[in-house]
DNA sequence: CGCCAGGAACCTC
DNA sequence: GAGGTTCATGGC
């Protein structure tokens, strides 16, 4: 067991935050101890306050994956100045509530093809649901591992599983995308690492080649795998959030007459409003649905 | 039972 | 391009 202390300009750190708020999937707490799949690997991860014990990889890949080399404060001052420049020195009070109460929360540095399958499976589901698939997807078709724990699937693997294989880990009509997108990247295995060349438009259109590859899960892979945090997956919750309370939000008492906002122009109000951190702002709200409803 | 959830594919117009 | 339908699964 490792361990790793919190320098004063890492936190607040929340790591359960961080592992729960729907960001991935599978991962299980038990005694205080979080574990899980991360680059083939099984990692062991537990927080004390400023101190991390860690095993299954090394100190820079925790750093990494962790995202612990963010510095929320230069998150936090971006954001807060790029509301200010929007609205003319308003402050959000609304944004505020959500940040205080995720503030500890970093957007994950993922394996690609780990979060590709993960989101994959995300489509039209929630975050127990598809905490189940990818445990299934592990058990059934992953490599064994240290403690029953098992890897995801190789791209070669599921590619030639069988479909109802693939069903009965509980992916229902995501199994012949999951297959069909695995065989893809199987036989162009540097697409994924040619992602991290291209710019936002580009790599969201690459990735959406992919078989069950949409808007949305393609914008939750740049996010969460290629660290690109301007990038606002727009899913149920931002698009009440954003709608009700920034869009929305004129003296109009008949809220008979909502609008109906495009997914794009969601996304591109928030990075109009958040800035370059927008991803994070949108990551904040998401994890605060329950605490602060926007309605 | 019906409705919803980190949606995408497929179709029509 | 915008709008509808269909697609499994589980929780409530």
């Amino acid at each position: 067991v490792n361990l790793l202390r919190l320098k004063p300009w890492q936190s607040p750190f929340d790591l359960d935050l961080t592992l729960s708020c729907g960001q991935i999937f599978g991962w299980k707490k038990v005694s205080d101890s979080w574990s899980g799949v991360h680059n083939e690997k099984i990692l062991i991860i537990k927080q004390n306050e400023d101190e991390i014990s860690y095993s299954g990889c090394s100190s820079d890949e925790l750093i990494c994956f962790l995202g612990l080399d963010h510095d929320p404060d230069k998150i936090f001052r971006s954001i807060s100045e790029h509301i200010i420049n929007y609205t003319g020195n308003c402050e959000d009070q609304y944004f505020l509530n959500c940040y205080n109460f995720s503030k500890g929360i970093r957007i994950l540095k993922q394996d690609p093809w780990e979060c590709l399958i993960s989101f994959i499976c995300s489509a039209n589901s929630n975050v127990p649901t598809i905490s189940k698939r990818i445990i299934l997807l592990t058990e059934k078709l992953g490599e064994e591992r240290r403690d029953k724990c098992n890897t995801f699937p190789t791209p070669g693997k599921l590619s030639s599983s069988s479909e109802k294989e693939v069903r009965e880990c509980l992916t229902g009509y995501r199994a012949p995308y999951l297959i069909r997108s695995a065989l893809f990247i199987r036989d162009n295995p540097e697409f994924l690492k040619e992602i991290v060349t291209m710019e936002y438009s580009e790599a969201k259109t690459a990735l959406m080649t992919l078989s069950g590859v949409g808007p949305k899960v393609a914008d939750c892979i740049l996010l969460f795998a290629y660290a690109r945090f301007e990038v606002v997956p727009v899913d149920v919750r931002i698009r009440r959030i954003i709608t009700l309370r920034y869009l929305n939000n004129s003296e109009k008492q008949n809220m008979t007459s909502t609008k109906d906002y495009s997914y794009d122009e969601i996304a591109n109000f928030c990075r109009d409003y958040f800035g370059p951190y927008a991803g994070y702002a949108q990551q904040y709200f998401y994890a605060s649905w329950s605490i602060f409803p926007p309605d």
